[in-house]
DNA sequence: CGGCCATGTGAGCTTTCCGCACATGACCCG
DNA sequence: CGGGTCATGTGCGGAAAGCTCACATGGCCG
């Protein structure tokens, strides 16, 4: 086996996107990076040449002899594995089913990172709550609220776990105080898809909630979480649907979240080997991991 | 300007090293790595790929038809970039002096690593302890130890810190056990190069030595240090020169080593810009870094 | 001559990567 | 049929690479 001695490919990569560009701004941009990191690629990588591949004063560089040699080779070099990528051919389609709302609320709006990530591949997202059957066919994966037993009869991965709480406009915040008797007075809203939840949450709260207090009921969860932004009351709602409108200051959370037994996991046939799927399962884990973390409550409750 | 999705580089390389020599071992030893980077590296590839390009039982592995069609495409691909690396040409070389034991001690040892990372390149190792003159000509750097002060007059930058201590024979320890004074009573070795190394390390230790005592001089430091190995007595000597032995267990420094102002630094003329000169003094700068650490004392002075 | 634009750089943090040691599983051989 | 061996997979902890952010630099242009 003949030893290849190559410059750290990354390097070459940059260097490749700089000469194509003219400029390590818009290098940067192509590769999804700051200036610097594209800076320091080259740098390095001219380091490690032993040979200077950009000269001049450093607002007009100009690639050098040995740099547009490099270059020459490098865009056909790198055009020439991009095409031989799996996946050039017809894409291919993955299939999964989502919980409506968290599709609403989590997924789609991440989902361009993992397409862009993985050309060459389409996921088409199938809404449904009923309990998940692959031997139907035609279905890769799912996407499901499960407890850690019922999990263990899949083949599944943790995605992440399931905090809910008490969401409400800032307005209506504002307008009533922070105030947990007063807040717990509000309306409560709730969704057909899973009525316990002002229950389930007031018990793990080890608090009582008011009686007598108006409540209306909404056919999704997404139109419960609408209604709330729009100032009609209170839901309890699992922390990734309300995170963006908490981000964008279109609700609020003055309970934090309560962590459930149940989490959202990933579930696949528990037969095949499906690599798309699997690196999908892969991605959702760690998105997951990076939205894991709820906001923790700013009024206390049983505090006056 | 296009925008390029590539998988990772470093995953392709390891791929393609794989699907070159058959087996995750050999592909190993080609990167010079362990079979489980590889075998990382690869499982990542497929992640992000999406698709499998190993098939097979893990004792039989082959290639899938992705896999194939991805291999035939990498191997010319890099080629091609190995082909339009600078330094593809007539062999540059770097003429660098150095001082003769850290050369012989220090420096060639490690002279083939740099040498592998960098094919195209040759160096030359003049040894010298004369005061560096780059006016002659026909010399890219030096390396001479210098404090702060006289470095700061050049382009320097620090190879390493300079810690100096007495080493002696395993065998003339035992012999002698591990106590202060009787250890300062052994023959002392001494080097033209550096005559004052005794009353320095004992003036930085705080002690005095003991007189009456048995002296040899020798002209070079290597003789010394090869004196010392033979169990003729105790020499004072820089880390660097004697690291090696130690780790042998040629030689042992029971009192440990203590610094010194000077350090190793790495010298180039003030003008010019040589990137091959450049690299190497990077690279002797981190296996500066990556050695500079010399063992303790296991014998305390003072100590009965 | 002051502001602007492109690139270089120091600090600190995150991610990737790797080595190590062990696990796994299949084959072989007696 | 059980132990040995060979190739690959994997959890863990630590090292290196890579990145962002913020600021520095240095030349151009108005």
């Amino acid at each position: 086996m003949t030893r290849r001695a190559l410059p750290p490919l990354n390097g070459l990569r940059a260097f490749e996107a700089y000469a194509r560009s003219g400029s390590m701004i818009a290098a940067a941009e192509a590769l999804g990076v700051t200036h610097g990191a594209v800076s320091r690629q080259v740098r390095g990588l001219e380091l490690q040449l032993g040979a200077r591949l950009l000269t001049g004063p450093k607002h007009a560089l100009v690639l050098s002899e040995a740099g547009r040699e490099l270059a020459k080779a490098l865009t056909p070099a790198f055009d020439l594995i991009a095409a031989a990528l799996p996946g050039a051919g017809p894409s291919e389609e993955l299939v999964v089913s989502c919980l409506g709302t968290l599709s609403m609320k989590w997924l789609i709006p991440r989902l361009p990172a993992f397409l862009d990530a993985h050309p060459g591949l389409r996921v088409r997202i199938q809404e449904s709550h009923a309990p998940v059957d692959f031997s139907a066919g035609g279905l890769h994966a799912a996407i499901r609220v499960l407890s850690a037993k019922s999990a263990s009869a899949y083949r599944a991965v943790t995605i992440m776990p399931l905090h809910h709480g008490p969401v409400l406009s800032p307005a209506l915040l504002a307008e009533t105080g922070a105030d947990a008797e007063r807040l717990l007075r509000l309306p409560r809203l709730r969704s057909e898809t899973f009525r316990p939840a002002w229950d389930l949450w007031a018990q793990g709260q080890g608090v009582a909630l008011p009686s007598g207090v108006t409540e209306r009921e909404f056919e999704h969860n997404s139109y419960m979480l609408e209604a709330a932004a729009a100032g009609l009351g209170v839901a309890v709602t699992p922390w990734p649907f309300a995170q963006a409108d908490i981000e964008r200051g279109r609700l609020v959370a003055p309970f934090g979240f309560q962590a459930l037994a149940e989490r959202f996991v990933y579930l696949r046939p528990p037969y095949g080997d499906h690599p798309a799927a699997e690196a999908f399962g892969q991605w959702l884990a760690r998105e997951g991991r990076r939205n894991a973390r709820p906001p923790a409550a700013v009024v206390t409750l049983g505090a006056k």
